[in-house]
DNA sequence: ATATGATGTGAGCATATAGTCACGTGGAGA
DNA sequence: TCTCCACGTGACTATATGCTCACATCATAT
């Protein structure tokens, strides 16, 4: 039997392991049994410390919010130049997916997209955050003369997360030939070039 | 009891009725009892045509990618400027998505491309004929000249396509704002304003 | 030391889903 | 017209999965 721990030591560990198991395999494979598995304990185990899946959804959800997407925020709030900025943001993003396969996979999961409406609520308001503040780090780039005149801020910074996102599920399905920091290195050089 | 269609007929309407599925409901819905029910025939008539899920699943990866992305193939070899191929390849393609959600859905499906690893292989090989299709616009719109210098045609397709691929989650998790259409044309907009 | 409540688990239940099978049935060719 | 075989289906099986429950066990407060 396992040694036994508080309900929020249980509860973090049942988080990362179920991080680990979409990572691994998918958040289609992410049972109860997974989860149990990989984290080395019963199946009941995981019932005494949350009330369903809905739950470890919601818990994992909020670990990726805050300890992942808060970040950019973060960033962006700082007083280096915009272009320092929006290259620090590009590269801890493909950091995270090259460390933690599990979160894209997560966020943009359509078990969660469309199984878990109350999660993909809190997601989608958190990506909605996440443009903003992208933007504005771009909007204050062409006030200041950092990138190019005419270009718009929202778009601009939409096109820059899809460069990351496409990144992600290329990553995902297998299709980067070379490893991801050499292609996020190339398509970053690629879009300073856009921007300027 | 239905009437009887040969094989050849049933199984279009099958694959039609499971992308509709998809595009309803997600990949995570598309269980046989939903297919025949779109289709309004018996589970059991199912396998009289399919030999199984596998088998649906391929033949649904082979509708999209001939009927879909064998688009691009075709613009791309046209006789017009490079500019007006890529306008044209972006819009077709922002088209289809929104026509058929079910399109994006299912190919960037965790449950396709981590469940069904032959249809994954199709997949990833279409998206990268795809890429290299895009590149090849653009390496000769910039030595044309109508694209600025020192851009990376391959990294420029793959900015492109992000930004499609952006835009289908973001309609897919009911995140675009305004409808698609005025979306795709301020990114559009946008990007040819980035590649100037 | 002992009682108590929180933590841990094997066994089992209900439901969903992929797939099978024996049995109709109707239409095309003889 | 009649036959035959491809087409169609309800009923069934096997398995996976979310979840419950009775029971075991350990830390800790008294």
């Amino acid at each position: 039997m396992l040694v036994k721990k508080s309900t929020r030591i249980r509860k973090e560990e049942i988080v990362q392991a179920a991080l680990e198991v979409v990572g691994r395999k998918g958040v289609r494979a992410l049972t109860i049994a997974a989860i149990a598995d990989s984290a080395g304990m019963s199946e009941a185990n995981i019932y005494r410390h949350f009330s369903g899946k809905d739950e470890i959804f919601s818990a994992l959800a909020d670990f990726i919010g805050s300890s992942v997407m808060g970040n950019a925020a973060t960033i962006a709030t700082g007083n280096r130049t915009s272009l320092e900025k929006l290259e620090t943001i590009f590269f801890s993003h493909i950091k995270i997916i090259a460390e933690h396969p599990g979160v894209p996979r997560f966020i943009f999961s359509e078990d969660v997209l469309l199984g878990h409406p109350n999660v993909a609520k809190t997601l989608t308001l958190r990506i909605g955050n996440y443009i903003e503040t992208v933007s504005g780090v771009i909007a204050a780039g062409i006030h200041g003369g950092e990138f190019k005149n005419g270009l718009s801020p929202r778009e601009t910074a939409l096109t820059m997360l899809g460069i990351i996102q496409f990144t992600a599920l290329r990553q995902t399905i297998g299709a980067l030939n070379c490893d991801i920091d050499l292609e996020s290195k190339k398509l970053w050089a690629n879009f300073m070039n856009l921007i300027n």
